[in-house]
DNA sequence: TATTTTTTGAGAATCATTTTCATTTTTATC
DNA sequence: GATAAAAATGAAAATGATTCTCAAAAAATA
């Protein structure tokens, strides 16, 4: 993860700063969906004055740089988390939060299809199925 | 328009105001995406009291029941239409924001496929995919 | 190391959206 | 149709996520 940072930030003129690397560091080891509050939190407990201001920024340079994406997987706030080389997608149960990764072949056609059909360069997709997961579904039977 | 909204309000209780026939009815005609501070401002036209709140409040009425639905296609706010019978998805330039829609039965696929095996009740599918239109694809080449 | 450039922290500002509450409109009842 | 009860509205304040400002600190460059 540092060299990356390094090399992503000397190819755009950018400073290796302590933030930059324990922030991407935390993403990266969260392995999951992060918002930024959380990764303040976390960031704060090695560098307790580190600023909110700072995570945001850092998050918007990374999702600039590649290196992570940004999801809207609940209602009003983003997730962030390591731009896996596969792309992959996110099913969410809208009851209890629970989210789960896919990815699909069928996906990577239609784009392929869309992008012939449209004539557009298409360069992201995302996609985010919601439902109840199995046991919320069996909860819900009884009502 | 107006005798699904009574329909609708009447199964869930709720009364039946200017505003609300207003508010559904212009989502009708705009026939596209529309957010809510451009209803605001058609609803002003022809209800010079109506209030934001009051925009807010309905479209999250529509919404649960169901007769809008809310997509995220730029940045920060949310853009609302008509839920059309045929569910269709996004496809966004990222340069002019100019919205194609589409849909495609790989999707549908995909989501049956998806449903089997991670044995969720899907409910919803929101895909947005984002790319260069034809034109502003032809405007980047030269740089 | 000195100088320039970039980034940071802290708090204020912004923007979309939601809430509050007194008033008005709609619905249900007679 | 009048009236009481219930729901919705307008206006303004509140909220929550995110962005901006600016002086001070850190990093890159010479």
């Amino acid at each position: 993860m540092k060299m990356i940072l390094k090399k992503y930030c000397k190819m755009s003129g950018r400073s290796v700063t302590n933030q930059r690397k324990l922030l991407l560091d935390l993403i990266y080891r969260a392995k999951g969906h992060l918002d930024a509050d959380e990764l303040f939190r976390r960031a704060k407990e090695q560098q307790q004055r580190i600023s909110l201001a700072t995570v945001y920024r850092n998050l918007k340079l990374f999702k600039e740089m590649g290196l992570i994406s940004e999801n809207r997987l609940g209602e009003n706030h983003s997730h962030y988390e390591i731009r896996s080389p596969v792309e992959h997608h996110h099913l969410v149960c809208r009851s209890c939060g629970r989210v789960e990764e896919f990815d699909s072949p069928l996906i990577d056609e239609a784009r392929l299809r869309l992008q012939q059909q449209k004539e557009f360069d298409i360069f992201s997709v995302q996609l985010k199925m919601e439902g109840y997961c199995p046991k919320c579904k069996q909860k819900r039977k009884p009502s």
